[in-house]
DNA sequence: ATGGTCGGCAACCGA
């Protein structure tokens, strides 16, 4: 029997106004990582007093009131890094730490807006620099996870309407393309290592009326681990709570147990 | 079929 260790993900949409959901999830949850995406706060705005008061140390970046990611974790985070090793780095887009043994990159992968958009052809430049990102730092042997929200729904069951969301940024073939070569690099998606059915979502659009009474969803938040990490999941599920939560998120958290 | 809601930040833009 190895050691616990919980790995979650969550798109948080702003952490300061997300605490209500973040606090009392990680007292309950203890994950021995969550990653956030979407802090939408500066560096030296972030909360970390009040992730410290719940046993939090934190390694987070933010450049402005958009974009922005954390790790935070009850253990040491070692070796912290933000940014792309190609410019732009967009280090409010990317951190990467250990924790525990575990080499965690977080990333929060460009929108893209529209596939007309140059924002669009970003996101697949930005999916193809994160590749030469592993191959200067990472070999797909070392125990390396890769979450957070990649902005991509990669199969059919993953989306709630697959036919007529082709021409969205988050489904479009050659988004999927892009996501599919990372994976092939060596990532295993642990989600579905541990869940066959259709229609698991990690978010909802907060414009549309009772999305997950009508299943009207997204699997854009993702664990992805390496063979030698992933052989050693034990769990993978969707945490809907936020969602449901009062002032709820858009996204939800994504968690993977492991026994290292 | 279009528009729907949030958050940051103070007018809209981005998701």
């Amino acid at each position: 029997m190895g050691k616990a260790f919980k790995l979650a993900t969550f798109n948080c949409n702003s952490v300061r106004s997300r605490m209500h959901i973040i606090g009392p999830w990680l007292s309950r949850h203890r994950p021995d990582a969550l990653c956030l995406q979407e802090t939408k706060a500066k560096t030296e705005d972030f909360p970390e007093l009040l992730f410290s008061e719940l046993g939090y140390n934190v390694a987070c970046c933010g450049l402005s009131g958009h974009a922005g990611v954390a790790i935070v974790s009850p253990h040491k985070i070692g070796k912290v890094s933000f940014g792309l090793v190609s410019e732009p780095h967009d280090e409010d887009r990317l951190v990467e730490a250990v924790v525990e043994g575990v080499t965690i990159v977080n990333t929060y992968v460009p929108q893209g807006r529209e596939v007309e958009d140059e924002w669009f052809a970003y996101k697949l430049e930005w999916f193809k620099r994160l590749g030469r990102h592993f191959d200067e730092k990472y070999t797909p042997r070392k125990r390396l996870a890769w979450v957070g929200d990649f902005n991509v729904a990669p199969e059919q069951r993953d989306v709630y309407a697959p036919e007529k969301l082709l021409d969205h940024v988050d489904f479009h073939p050659e988004a999927r393309a892009a996501l599919g070569r990372l994976r092939n690099w060596g990532f295993v998606d642990v989600f579905r290592v541990h869940n066959d059915e259709a229609g698991q979502y990690s978010y909802y659009d907060y414009r549309a009326k009772d999305p997950i009474g009508k299943g009207t969803g997204w699997r854009v938040d993702h664990i992805y681990a390496t063979k030698s990490l992933a052989n050693k999941s034990t769990a993978a599920y969707i945490d809907l709570e936020p969602r449901r939560a009062e002032k709820p998120s858009d996204h939800t958290f994504v968690i993977a147990e492991f026994e290292l």
